[in-house]
RNA sequence: GCGAGAGUGGCGAAACUGGCAGACGCGCUGGACUUAGGAUCCAGUGGGCGGAUCGCCCUUGGGGGUUCGACUCCCCCCUCUCGCACCA
């Protein structure tokens, strides 16, 4: 049987969620109840999942991060805060363009009917956004304001033009940055990317590479795993630089980089990158230009194949020219070598065999000699040795240790203008141009008589034109629009040629964070005083796929607009929670495994607050979260349980006291008491200290478990202003605890029980610590670690007591007579150990 | 290779600073109510053993150790996931 006729056929035994959801989700919008404005008088909490692009359908991912994102905004909402909680789009990007080209739809017709159909999904899932705030990136009056930066960037150097070698997506048919690229494959796409030497706009992130890298250590909220993958990203190595002159060719030099200063006076050879423009310089005759062709040839071959192979073996072409060691005036061997990187450095290195693996490898192969410049420990084997020591065989470094010598060798090749010491970075500038077409175009004109000029402020945005023609072959397709192209120049007002290359759509979502707190705002990027009430994000939430991507962008960003002067921030987000996948039947969801849930089928058959439930319950957040179809029941099932309750005891409720601490006189009536408060300092526990929402939710249903319990135990002999009132407690403490996880069924809830006002405006509930207060515990009793027996104690007896009576204990004692008693361990409250001689 | 994290029932998972391992849910088994039920309710459910409404033994990837006591702390090993991968 289909899982729709399924669901029809057992509606009647379930509560109407259809009804009930849309029902508070008109009523929600109707009041505008979670619209918000600054209210500097109440503390404001800034909740944020990442925004999604317009794909066409949300997907369980979607929905899992939204539910978590909405708990967390709605629990904020309940402990008085003012939350912002916006909502919007990362509209531009690759396949609307591809969409285009292959169904004939325009990029901005496709974006905004996708827009559309995904917001009536967020819209029945009830997440308490402010729709009002919606931000849509690729609308003219999102992106100027970034061109207007752009500008701002231009001119103070941070956006550069430049020919280099970068990553070639061959099917996206555009450049990709460094951190869009993921074992050699491209991040959208998985295609072999290819390098290509191109001019094109650089952010100049690695301006920033020391602060961003040292704001690692100052945001506590984010997860050690994504700080530890920025740290590794950024890569920060000390060492030094230096010339070594190339021997009887005056003027030419080989600069290196060396994070070991210390080992100069092991310097057995040195090595360039293949590519390095010097080689050419270096050829000595049309033998050697042919051999080192050939060795290039072979090399960009092998790195095409071999990229990701663990252990590629080292090989090079020695040169004819040598170079000197100007430490000790030695003439050495120079090498071009497929492990030395042109990307890194100065793509030059000495080399050192003593006291570095590669090199050592290298070395052996080659029959180069090795010298040690560190003593080795004396038990010590090993090929080169990187470990601490005495400088030898160093000449004015002898006998320093490794960081005295560091130290030394700068200083002498500062006093020499030798060479300086130097910080190394492996991040590289941010490539933002982009030869698509749907994407922000970069406002810079060409122009013969000025040259690169920036578009004037007054005629901005400069707007992607909508005429255009997508082939798909490559190549800029804004070239094609003579309307685009041909503009004047804002200096001279000649004629110029506009930029045709787009924005990377990483820019649009480094800082659309700041237009959520001034979303209309047309006087700049964002108001002043809205962006500094809400900035930073409190809390943001989003796929552990961004690590580097995304989150290093938005940090870096954020701290170009603050050095502009716009923003206090030093970063966008305090806190960060990274959520796991969904998957299915052990793999991610995809189409073509066919282990997709559709949140529409999901929604329908079962409610929005089962779906989110479900999702919470499942696992932590910060797993992947394996998705079971009858896990879904028992969700739907307990919120039908929850149901069933409260409708069953409405009036009994309703005439009922209000809690405020009466306090019960029966045993059942206290023990229920504290379970009602034990869940409240569970659940809030749960939330507050590492948003284990699954503990939460099981609390919850051990609640409710309970108050089924309560109200059969509660039949006979109690009095009935004592059960009407904490049936009262417990109903009333459950709905405002589970509010968050399932809105919909709760918010009804609570109205049939007589509430005026919504659920989400009334109070987080308050642990009552008299409730808590117990009179007696149950001690385990153990005998040599192992339990025998379990004592019911007053909870202020004494440990002689509590002693006496498990040794006492008609249980225990079949296990101490024959033994002598050693020991007895006694923990208040918890258990007693008797340690036998054995 | 380097770095980080994780290994607990048939399954998803609990167990705060060392103190009753397996909460909660799924699944399964039995029962009740039913024309029927995959609805609902009740009971049971880690494995093994036993003269079975009670009790014993074993059990948190494997092996050692610290401790009265270890899923938790320390050492060694195995497996898996993720990140980086000749970064000089």
């Amino acid at each position: 049987m289909s899982g729709k006729n399924q669901a029809e056929t057992m509606s009647t035994d379930r509560y109407p969620f259809r009804e009930v959801e849309a029902k508070w989700q008109r009523i929600w919008e109707e009041r505008k109840q979670f619209q918000v404005t600054e209210d500097p008088a109440r503390p404001k909490f800034y909740c944020l999942e990442m925004f999604p692009y317009p794909s066409g359908r949300i997907h369980m991912g979607h929905v899992r991060v939204y539910a978590i994102g909405d708990l967390l905004a709605r629990y904020k909402w309940m402990r008085g805060f003012n939350v912002l909680h916006p909502m919007g789009w990362d509209a531009f990007g690759l396949p609307a363009e591809n969409a285009a080209i292959e169904h004939g739809v325009h990029p901005a017709i496709w974006t905004y009917e996708n827009i559309d159909y995904m917001r009536t999904q967020l819209k029945k899932m009830g997440i308490s956004y402010d729709w009002s705030r919606e931000v849509t990136t690729c609308d003219p009056s999102y992106y100027k304001w970034e061109q207007l930066i752009f500008i701002k960037m231009f001119e103070r150097g941070l956006a550069y033009r430049r020919r280099s070698t970068v990553n070639w997506c061959p099917s996206c048919q555009t450049i990709l940055a460094n951190e869009q690229v993921e074992d050699g494959r491209c991040w959208r796409c998985d295609s072999e990317v290819t390098p290509r030497e191109i001019e094109g706009w650089f952010f100049k992130i690695t301006a920033y590479a020391d602060e961003l890298l040292a704001w690692c250590d100052r945001l506590p909220g984010w997860p050690e795993r994504v700080m530890t993958m920025q740290r590794n990203w950024i890569g920060r190595s000390e060492g030094a630089e230096f010339d070594l002159p190339v021997v009887g060719r005056p003027g030419l030099k080989v600069r290196v980089f060396t994070t070991r200063p210390d080992t100069v006076f092991g310097m057995t050879y040195a090595v360039l990158a293949p590519e390095h423009p010097l080689v050419d310089q270096l050829i000595a005759d049309e033998r050697e230009r042919a051999a080192v062709a050939a060795f290039r040839a072979d090399v960009a071959r092998e790195s095409e194949i071999d990229r990701l192979a663990a252990d590629r073996p080292k090989r090079g072409l020695r040169l004819s020219a040598q170079v000197v060691n100007p430490f000790n005036n030695a003439e050495i061997p120079l090498f071009i070598a497929n492990y030395v990187l042109m990307g890194y450095g100065t793509g030059a290195i000495m080399a050192v065999p003593g006291e570095d693996q590669r090199d050592w490898e290298f070395a052996t192969q080659q029959g180069l000699p090795i010298i040690e410049t560190v003593k080795r420990p004396p038990d010590w084997t090993g090929e080169a040795y990187t470990g601490d020591g005495l400088k030898i065989n160093s000449g004015f470094l002898d006998g320093l240790t490794i960081t005295e010598a560091k130290r030394k060798a700068i200083d002498w090749l500062v006093a020499r203008g030798l060479g300086e010491g130097k910080i190394n970075y492996r991040l590289r500038d941010w490539g933002i141009s982009r030869q698509r077409y749907w994407g922000a175009p970069i406002p810079i004109l060409y122009c013969d008589r000025c040259g690169m000029v920036p578009e004037k402020e007054e005629n901005l945005p400069v707007v992607l034109p909508r005429n255009v023609q997508l082939s798909g072959k490559g190549g800029s397709p804004l070239a094609d629009v003579a309307g685009f192209v041909n503009a004047t120049c804002p200096r001279c007002g000649g004629r110029a040629r506009r930029e045709t290359d787009t924005m990377d759509t990483f820019v649009e979502s480094s800082w659309y964070f700041f237009r959520y707190c001034s979303p209309s705002y047309d006087g700049g990027m964002f108001e002043r005083a809205a962006a500094e009430y809400w900035m930073p994000v409190d809390q943001y939430i989003g796929g552990i796929e961004h690590a580097v991507l995304h989150l290093l962008y938005a940090r870096f960003y954020t701290k170009v607009l603050r050095d502009l002067g716009l923003t206090k921030a030093d970063e966008p987000f305090l806190a960060l929670l990274s959520q796991g996948m969904v998957i299915k039947d052990g793999a991610k969801m995809s189409k073509s495994k066919g282990n997709v849930v559709d949140p529409d089928d999901l929604i329908r058959n079962f409610g929005a607050d089962t779906a989110r439930l479900f999702s919470l319950f499942a696992a932590p957040p910060e797993k992947d979260l394996d998705w079971n179809d009858h896990g879904v029941d028992g969700g739907s099932r307990f919120l039908n349980r929850v149901w069933r309750f409260v409708v069953a005891h409405l009036e009994e409720i309703r005439v009922a006291p209000i809690d405020g601490g009466v306090a019960p006189t029966t045993e059942e009536g206290k023990a229920f008491r504290r379970v009602i408060h034990d869940t409240i300092a569970r659940v809030t526990a749960d939330i507050e200290r590492d948003f284990h929402f699954n503990t939460a939710v099981s609390a919850i249903m051990e609640l409710i478990n309970a108050l089924y319990a309560f109200e059969q135990a509660s039949l006979d002999g109690m009095p009935g202003s004592e059960r009407g009132a904490l049936l009262r407690e417990g109903v009333e403490t459950a709905l405002l605890l589970l509010g968050p996880f399932c809105p919909h069924v709760t918010e009804e809830l609570w109205a049939q029980l007589g509430h005026g006002e919504s659920l989400f405006r009334g109070r987080w509930p308050e642990v009552d610590p008299a409730a808590l207060a117990k009179n007696e515990v149950t001690v385990v009793v153990q005998v040599d670690g192992k339990v025998r027996s379990r004592l019911t104690v007053d909870v202020d007896a004494t440990e002689d007591d509590v002693r006496r009576l498990a040794l006492a204990d008609e249980r225990v004692k079949p296990w101490v007579t024959t033994n002598q008693v050693a020991r007895v361990v006694v923990v208040p409250n918890r258990l007693v150990n008797i340690v036998t001689r054995r």
